[in-house]
DNA sequence: CCTTCTTTGTCCTGTGAGTGGAGAAAGTTG
DNA sequence: CAACTTTCTCCACTCACAGGACAAAGAAGG
């Protein structure tokens, strides 16, 4: 069932769907103060956007001591999907034009398991959202994948840690999967156009946003637009050498950030930590799960676990040693931490903040906010649905 | 005496200025090929900017089968300055609308003694290039400085090297000086858009471009534009720490790159190396001049003096260790490296390479030249140039 | 020398986007 | 019920621009 969503016919009917959608004004007189058009020319755009079906005027809005304005609002019944594929989860979920999320699916899953079967999970879970009424269809969905993408086709390339999605035509499977138009992105790229659009980075133009996960990645934004590099594989910064001569890294060198700290990096140094009998809270958490996760390391250190401290703060200084690099280089507006690790919170916060301040330069860091994320597990699920909304609220 | 330079009245006239400032065609007809309007519209805008004096119409080109079209070009009279100050010399050269050099002047100088000192340098050399006929006054003028800047007001703002200038309101005390509109950028930013303009980075939207002079920075390009960062201090690659508990720096930390690596880095290695008796070649000049530069250790190096060769090697190493990282987070298109330590040649370029090519991402590296720029020390006054054009041939 | 074709540049009219004023519609306040 | 406010609609006018007709100027061929 295919849905044949109009699309604004110029740049003014895509100004105001963009200003519906986050959240301005519902009235035409209230648009008219925005958009910088006269009241003639702003309502017979209007009367077109309404014509299309993109928006609907319905009931009026109380009185500001006047004739009442006409609600004019995005069309109750537009749903995007956003997915957010993990290294080792997908999360998938519906939203109404506004990106307010509906409904929210998380399933564990290894993307090692290749694209026919991640995208057959995919869609079960969008069946499973439609099936509980929260959409009759979706009008565009947007992916993100945990590795590189050559944008413009909505292709992986080259990702090291999914193999078999090398080259996979995601946006034009899944579009034709879904019946609707896709965009793919980079994870990490996603989680920053959420927290631009609905979290810590609403009104500021430039910053970083550092996703510490099963990898490590940074999402760059310059001017409100995320910077994707020549080949879609900028912000990857998991494998710049943090450890000269450090410990050997799947892609071949040593030292990586990686390959020093991320959520298998903690992983891997708190199973060392509990079965070499260095810290007793380890060991009685490995005993009962099995294995242990960042989210143990997370639940030691909470408990005061010294040994599990130790290793949050050596990774927040080793992090912190790059992302002051990374400061001094690009001197963003504010730099976002998101990802599974933020579970370790101001320990790690902490070691982050003490390297970026000392290392980086004072002009760069004088005024700039280190914080973690407002959105967690959200973020990337809204920015897949905020990519697809731009590209459709866009001129054909 | 000021001259009242016209500006362009619309976004039409400003792209017509552009494309013949930058060595576009030069009849109706080809500019009609090139913009997309109509050539009644072209026509009338063609006609306006000659009646403002920007453009001129003289003599008729040679027919190419048909009526001979008129010869359009920017006005043979306009100039511009441009102005580079480094930290031990200033640059000065005038420049007709095109953006050619028409006379360059080059003084060995000492930015710390203060902006008052350098701006009368400066207007000397300014008027000894109008005193030999090359310019009856400038049109605009463009300035580049060895520090941070803020950008929209023209204002150095906590430079490290040139103390004294910090908050000097420079690019209003030249506009008065010189009566004309005056641009101010950090030094590296004004290289990057000269070999942009009218270097090895012609045709590239995204590249960095490294500056290895007196001190250490990095120009940013991203879809052809500069980012210069919040506070304009992005590109300060310096102070990125290269060498774990390494040299100090004159900042207060240990390890910066700019202490292991950099023109005065090298110098002082040199001597060391040569007071040491570790070469030869180095003594004898050092006992020449009575001190040592990266000069020096270029022509030592050429001369096969294999101290000098490590020293360039080592310092090569670290400089594509720190850049090497820069690439995998930005992944650009090009990797220009510049300024004076440029003389270095092969060596300093293939210890670049070694490291980038080996510690950033293949995905990044796969198509990515590592060059070095073609304008030599006339890179910054052309991109002064060209900043202070883009300005003067936008919009009022 | 004259005709035909090509290229360049000018003129003129039609079209559609957009502005802004007049005023209708629908309220509130006294 | 009058006066005022806010919202929305209608209409005439302006201006940017496209594109065709045509003039100007030359090349090529007979």
């Amino acid at each position: 069932m295919r849905r044949m969503t109009a699309r604004p016919a110029n740049a003014h009917q895509a100004r105001l769907l963009k200003l519906l959608r986050d959240g301005g004004p519902n009235s035409r007189a209230q648009l008219g103060d925005l958009v910088d058009l006269s009241r003639s020319k702003l309502a017979v755009e209007v009367d077109r956007l309404l014509e299309t079906g993109l928006i609907v005027a319905d009931g009026l809005a109380a009185s500001r001591g006047g004739r009442r304005s006409h609600n004019i609002r995005l069309a109750p019944a537009l749903r995007f999907l956003g997915v957010d594929i993990g290294a080792t989860s997908v999360d998938v979920a519906v939203t109404n034009a506004e990106l307010e999320i509906l409904g929210h699916l998380n399933q564990p899953m290894d993307v090692r398991e290749g694209p026919v079967a991640v995208f057959e999970q995919v869609l079960s879970m969008a069946a499973k959202l439609k099936a509980s009424g929260l959409a009759e269809g979706f009008d565009g969905a947007g992916i993100g994948v945990p590795g590189p993408v050559r944008f413009p086709e909505g292709v992986p390339v080259a990702p090291p840690i999914m193999p078999g999605w090398d080259g996979f035509p995601v946006r034009e499977a899944l579009s034709q999967d879904l019946g609707c138009p896709v965009m793919v992105d980079n994870d990490v790229n996603l989680m920053a156009m959420g927290e631009m659009h609905a979290g810590v980075a609403r009104s500021v133009g430039d910053f970083l946003c550092v996703k510490i996960g099963t990898g490590i990645g940074c999402g760059i934004v310059v001017g409100g637009d995320v910077h994707r590099g020549v080949t879609g594989s900028a912000g990857d910064i998991g494998h710049i050498q943090a450890v000269p001569d450090g410990r050997p890294c799947a892609c071949g060198n040593r030292g990586c950030l990686e390959a020093h700290f991320s959520g298998a990096a903690l992983a891997r140094d708190a199973t060392e930590a509990a079965e070499q009998g260095r810290s007793v809270e380890l060991a009685t958490r490995l005993e009962a799960n099995g294995s242990l996760s960042a989210v143990d390391v997370a639940a030691a250190a909470a408990a005061g676990d010294a040994t599990s401290l130790d290793l949050i703060r050596e990774g927040g200084n080793r992090t912190g040693q790059v992302i002051a690099g990374l400061v001094s280089f690009f001197n963003p507006g504010l730099v976002v931490i998101g990802g599974g690790v933020t579970g370790l919170g101001h320990t790690l916060l902490a070691a982050l903040r003490t390297q970026v301040y000392r290392q980086s330069l004072p002009l760069a860091t004088g005024n700039l906010p280190i914080v973690l994320g407002e959105l967690g597990p959200t973020a990337g699920v809204i920015g897949a649905a905020r990519l697809i909304s731009d590209h459709l609220f866009s001129p054909a």
